[in-house]
DNA sequence: GAAGATGATTTGTC
DNA sequence: GACAAATCATCTTC
């Protein structure tokens, strides 16, 4: 009985004089109160001690048991017995204390949370599923044809977020019960036996520890069934769609008519994914597999070269007239260029006129200009009325443009280059190893030129 | 349904 | 990180 003597040297000058049997308990009687019998209090504290241990290993009835329970209460050794086993417990508890409480955020159950609010199943409904279904979708390139796919996969979504909603009460509810219960549980016995209520808090945070590892499981299935529907739904390689025609369009120009460097800057890739609706890597997927593609097989996509090359001579005959009409508007006379030109000679009625006067202007043919090269031909265009056009739009454009001029004159009129005869383009424009000819071509030459927002290749490619 | 076209992904290189 | 090349998976056409 060493730990009795323990609590009989913390009890002090307790007196332990004076009580008496009640409630049916068998106490020893008194032994005085000088403080001599040191025996005689052990004995008695062992009995005491004795009595409550045994009070639990028995099975008493109820009426028994509320008698004990009471005669145990109304002991006048209770309270100093009470507060020096709260001591000991308390002590006891400090270093059990120290290693279970703040505990760090679980990283897995911070991911879980993270991903399930980015999904939109937990946090705001608001928003929260369609946003993530919505990028999704824009991520698969198909902004505005997958309606259909689109409301399905929200609805499936919605489910999941139901039922890890309604999981989620329901485990609550159960936690909260239980904790309850326990509380209550705890706080009855506090009665007979020392409980404070840090244990009890301390009960309560346990209790809600085993219940977030179920959550945490909810979380977990909840996650992998979002994962699921998402790659069933949203996978673009599943649910490839055909860029729309007028895209195709625009990529196919702006590859055939950059044809010699067919390497879209980034600020290239975003204008041509917003003129396309696209996202920009589709752009770069794009011009990825078009470059392949047209390296493998250049014989087969000759016919829609030539087709891209002769619509965007048109728009470069257009710009050419633009910028002369310009040219003459602002400035009537041009001492410093030498070259005149009258409204009458760039008439165009048709695109055959325009691509014959076009190839006559490189050729020569015409005899209004000839040009050495096409970045004289964008020197002249600048100094048509002494100044630089290089504020102008018309000068990047008609740079693009003369790329495709230079192709469909090759490819129609047998046009061979003045600077060498090379032809720039196609298949001439790959270089032996299989790769593009490097920044030798005319968008180099001119690239000073460009305005700030103009589309043009990323000449360091 | 087969074949070709096409957008996306993966892998390796620079 | 951008790109080439190979490959995959789906779409389109016949």
């Amino acid at each position: 009985m060493d730990e009795q003597a323990r609590i009989l040297q913390a009890l002090g000058g307790v007196n332990l004089a004076g009580h008496s049997v009640q409630g049916g308990m068998a106490l020893p009687p008194p032994h005085g109160h000088d403080g001599s019998d040191v025996d005689g209090r052990k004995q008695d504290i062992g009995d005491i001690l004795h009595q409550i241990m045994t009070i639990t290993d028995q099975s008493l009835d109820e009426a028994q048991a509320k008698h004990r329970k009471h005669g145990l209460n109304c002991h006048r050794m209770k309270p100093a017995l009470f507060s020096v086993l709260c001591e000991i417990k308390e002590k006891t508890g400090l270093s059990i204390r120290g290693a279970q409480e703040e505990d760090p955020p679980d990283p897995q159950l911070m991911r879980l949370d993270n991903m399930l609010l980015a999904e939109g199943v937990s946090g705001p409904e608001k928003g929260g599923g369609s946003a993530a279904a919505a990028a999704a979708a824009a991520a698969a390139g198909s902004p505005t044809d997958n309606s259909i796919e689109h409301s399905d996969y929200r609805a499936k979504l919605s489910q999941i977020r139901q039922i890890y909603h309604t999981e989620l009460e329901k485990y609550e509810q159960a936690c909260n019960e239980f904790t309850t219960h326990v509380m209550n549980l705890l706080r009855e016995q506090s009665r007979t036996r020392p409980i404070s209520p840090k244990e009890i808090e301390r009960m309560v945070n346990i209790i809600h520890r085993k219940f977030s590892s179920i959550q945490m499981q909810l979380k977990q299935s909840t996650c992998e069934a979002v994962m699921i529907l998402r790659s069933r739904f949203l996978d673009a390689r599943r649910k490839r769609r055909n860029f729309s025609k007028q895209a195709t369009e625009i990529l196919n120009e702006y590859f055939y008519s950059h044809l010699s460097n067919p390497y879209p800057s980034e600020e290239a890739k975003e204008e041509l994914a917003k003129k396309c609706s696209i996202t920009v890597s589709q752009v770069s997927n794009w011009f990825g597999n078009k470059r392949i593609r047209y390296k493998k097989n250049i014989g087969k996509f000759q016919e829609e070269a030539n087709l891209y090359a002769a619509k965007t001579a048109v728009t470069a005959a257009h710009a050419v007239a633009a910028a002369v009409q310009n040219s003459q508007t602002n400035s009537p006379t041009t001492p410093n260029s030498g070259f005149q030109m009258k409204d009458e000679e760039f008439q165009l009625d048709s695109a055959e006129n325009k691509n014959t006067l076009l190839t006559n202007m490189f050729t020569g043919s015409s005899g209004s200009f000839n040009l050495p090269n096409s970045g004289d031909l964008f020197m002249s265009m600048q100094n048509l009325n002494g100044d630089s056009y290089q504020g102008a739009q018309v000068g990047a454009n008609v740079h693009s443009q003369v790329d495709t001029l230079r192709h469909v004159i090759s490819q129609t009129a047998g046009y061979n280059d003045a600077l060498g005869g090379n032809l720039m383009y196609s298949p001439h424009s790959l270089n032996g190893n299989g790769g593009w000819q490097a920044a030798t071509t005319p968008s180099s030459v001119i690239s000073p030129a460009e305005g700030p927002g103009s589309v043009h290749s990323d000449t360091s490619n």
